[in-house]
DNA sequence: CGCAAAGTTGAATGCGTATTCAAGGGGCGG
DNA sequence: CCGCCCCTTGAATACGCATTCAACTTTGCG
């Protein structure tokens, strides 16, 4: 009802209630430091009564820690990675440490981001899917904040990351398409820069090779890691008979695999796997569902997040930075509807 | 490479090094203040060469305002409050403002939340499909900090919101039903509790009485917000033909339309719109392609977000809290293919 | 009972910045 | 040439809390 401009109550107003000091009070809302019991209530009930919060901020000044980690969003189209903010949030959530949450353009790099990241003197960075320029890691690096990427890595440079392993899971979908009897293939690119599309694609073309497919067998559509983009970049290539139709579409990630479905299906009248067969990755829930049903390579989304809430190591007191620690976590072929079965597999229902 | 644990160069440190004093770093970092261009000049130079960031924690703790907002979000499997995440995030970073965000449990209160907003001293909270206790809009209230709720609102509590008009969008949705010919109903109910879902169905209900349809001709089916609530709901209610179907359905949201969508052509081979007619609410992006083409109402995300973002008013230097202001934004009919449409109409295609 | 060790406590200080205050300098009009 | 006002500047202080240090109290054990 009033228009007071202080922010609530400080340690100091509820020591002159309690009758006790400033420093009490402190360590009354520090776990773990020496105090009286019978004082430690008496100071809570006083807190209480003046509905005293502790000031985060200024805590943060002094202990120079924020309890606030950075997640750094490229491409929010892609549900994936929304899926991913949302693990951080809970985990962290239940470590008692906030998310501060950034978004960066569409391939647009993160370097401005980082600059708002270090003024709030966050404890560790998460990058997912966005460009981010050396000088910025070793920027961070230099101020002691650990910065991770996710399911991205900068070659030649040292910056740690987790990321599934890309190229294996390029190679089970080729594997899953010459067990259906695939010939001819095709595959829709992400960011033409991002090693995410670039490592998958090279998995699976290298599968390929293994099992005697010319590269010249293998077209590729860049489809720029949204739905729209591939189901145009499939419109236009196969539109009028202008180029056949391969056996086997691979989509590097779900979204644009159901876009290349759709295509497919409105544009020509198509269905998946009668006339071609398509694979997806990341296995995001909407690709489960009818009427995509994708078979793709699921990303095992809580050990990925797990393993790169290790590496920022937010509990040591003093964080030495390792020189770049680079996780890879293996996906899970998931089968699905949208490639036939070989013989000896069975195909499950949605997950 | 070291293992340093100084977060970097200080104002005093660049003081030093362009030989002026700490005061003139800071306002050479402080628009709008008081500083000799040549000595700006020479500062920002210096703070360059010391890879100097100013300290947001330290100038939160004086300025009272850290340009932080929090968004809380509720029920994170309906892909809308993601989009909203998003553009509260594009425009507040547009701002030069940050975003913390938190998640509670679908349907959970959002105390412990608010709790922890309260800590960092953020300038704003949003909140998004998350139950709040009055306790707890008070206690912001009483430390200055706005609190917006967004297509929620709390009857008797004078907590600011935003929200679509949702009755006349139930309303629209049942025009259109009837436009098309419908006779019976079911609407699928999210959260029971939640005034957002209770809305739109009253606006159904409403306008249907009003073209003199009993309210027994209408079915209440429960989907609790998600995709798989309202699938369920749908292959339980009319299995084996045990209750009748209606010509239409409404989903409260467009989630749980096309988990009805689904329900009918996989449990039942009933096609949309031929054998029943659906209807939706939100116009999210899943919902406008194939194959569910939902006809919906559009909830206009950025219109919403920027209210949101004025009632918040972040740039007040002091805000008196304002007695709760409402507003209501009008949603719009999206014509699609789940609903045929009269001869008054034409559907669009995917917008 | 005595002494050392452990446990408690408060005063004082520092974290990095914004801001106030008073002092100094320069320009302009009279 | 003088006086006034505005612009610029640095010293000092406050923001709210954690933590160190020293003083004091209690416990434990011989």
């Amino acid at each position: 009802m009033s228009t007071r401009q202080r922010s609530g109550a400080t340690s100091s107003d509820v020591a002159a209630l309690a009758g006790v000091s400033q420093s009490a009070v402190s360590r009354a809302f520090t776990p773990g430091s020496s105090l009286a019991e019978e004082k430690r209530l008496r100071i809570v009930e006083a807190a209480k009564k003046l509905n005293y919060v502790p000031n985060s901020i200024a805590r943060s000044l002094t202990t120079r820690r924020s309890n606030i980690v950075a997640v750094i969003l490229g491409n929010t189209a892609n549900p994936f990675y929304l899926q991913v903010l949302e693990a951080f949030i809970l985990r962290l959530q239940g470590q008692g440490r906030q998310v501060l949450t950034f978004t960066v353009p569409n391939g647009g790099d993160s370097d401005e981001a980082i600059l708002r990241v270090l003024r709030y003197q966050v404890d560790g960075v998460i990058l997912t899917s966005a460009q981010l320029s050396t000088r910025m890691v070793s920027l961070c690096h230099d101020r002691g904040i650990p910065v991770v990427l996710f399911n991205r890595y900068i070659p030649g440079s040292d910056a740690s990351g987790v990321r599934c392993a890309n190229a294996e899971g390029g190679r089970l979908i080729a594997e899953a398409f010459l067990a259906a009897g695939a010939r001819t293939f095709a595959m829709i690119h992400g960011d033409p820069k991002g090693t995410t599309s670039q490592d998958r694609a090279r998995g699976f073309v290298d599968k390929l090779a293994e099992a005697g497919i010319a590269r010249s067998a293998i077209t590729s559509l860049e489809g720029h890691s949204v739905y729209d983009g591939a189901f145009n970049a499939v419109s236009r290539h196969y539109r009028d008979g202008k180029a056949k139709l391969p056996d086997a579409i691979f989509g590097i990630n779900d979204i644009m695999a159901m876009g290349a479905i759709d295509a497919l299906g409105q544009r020509f009248g198509l269905k998946v796997p009668d006339d071609v067969m398509i694979g997806g990755f990341d296995d995001i829930a909407e690709g489960r569902r009818f009427p995509y049903r994708l078979t793709t390579v699921r990303q095992p989304i809580d050990t990925m997040v797990e393993k790169a809430l290790d590496i920022l190591h937010l509990d040591e007191p003093l964080r030495p930075i390792q020189p770049g620690i680079d996780v890879q976590v293996p996906g899970r072929l998931i089968w699905r509807q949208s490639i036939p079965a070989p013989r000896s597999r069975t195909p499950d229902g949605a997950a």
